[in-house]
DNA sequence: TCATTAAATTGTT
DNA sequence: AACAATTTAATGA
């Protein structure tokens, strides 16, 4: 494991400014202070953004590169939840209630991650109508991807598997930066939903004769979003019964 | 801008 | 896990 913490903040840049969705659902004056107090830095693949306990700082979202959220198990098995694409931001439950990071995150490559600080977090909080709106949501979205995560871990069918996570990496609520091309390597998605890349190689394939992606180099391109969340893959299918 | 080379990613076994 | 094929990125003329 490499080690994090050696990434140097700084202020965003315009371009990045452009990738926080929130910041648009702002008045003029809030922000103009949560820009000021934004601060981004470099991430490199895996690198820890946060860790499990420790206090939290910040809030944080994703400019672009690929986030893991994780959470050991108490037999130290590693459980991922889900990926953080470009414009998903985390944290904010923990950061309302001033606890503790609750997973870990890591990044998968090369990453520019945002923070904002959790004093700031709280202002906006108490001002900014457009920016509750933005949290509600999110909470509300998280759940139901939450829920989504725990019956695909139930399900053995690796293609299923994989259609799911990649409908969740696609959700345009949660990561509105994505678009309709998911930068991701096959690599990549393979650690986050816990096979291996020839396997992932196999389904994406299937996937794709399915008309569901297209896939391409260094990504996925997204043809059918309701179709990845609810088709069935394939003619054989093991995930029936209970 | 083009050609060459290295690196990253994919497809297969 | 290893390998070959393909695509992209980097370099320099």
């Amino acid at each position: 494991m490499k080690s994090a913490l050696h990434q140097r903040r700084r202020p965003p840049a315009e371009e990045e400014l452009r990738e926080i969705p929130w910041l648009a659902l702002l008045q003029t004056k809030e922000r103009e202070r949560a820009v000021n107090e934004l601060r981004v830095s470099d991430a490199l693949a895996g690198d820890y953004v946060c860790r499990v306990g420790r206090p939290v700082t910040y809030w944080f979202g994703t400019v672009s590169g690929l986030l893991k959220m994780s959470t050991d198990d108490e037999d130290g098995k590693t459980i991922t939840f889900t990926g953080v694409p470009p414009g998903g931001w985390f944290g904010e439950g923990t950061a309302l209630k001033r606890e503790a990071y609750r997973y870990n995150i890591q990044a998968l490559r090369a990453s520019v991650v945002a923070g904002l600080p959790l004093e700031t977090f709280h202002w906006l909080v108490d001002h900014s109508l457009g920016f509750n709106r933005y949290i509600m949501n999110q909470l509300n979205e998280r759940l139901g991807q939450f829920i989504a995560a725990r019956e695909i871990d139930r399900m053995s069918n690796p293609d299923i598997r994989v259609a799911r996570s990649l409908a969740a990496l696609f959700n345009p609520v949660l990561f509105s930066g994505v678009g309709d091309l998911l930068r991701i390597t096959q690599q990549e998605l393979a650690y986050l939903v816990g096979l291996s890349r020839q396997r992932v190689n196999e389904a994406l394939t299937h996937l794709q004769a399915q008309e569901l992606i297209r896939v391409e180099y260094g990504g996925l391109r997204i043809l059918d979003l309701p179709g990845l969340r609810t088709r069935m893959v394939g003619l054989r299918n093991k995930d029936n019964q209970a």
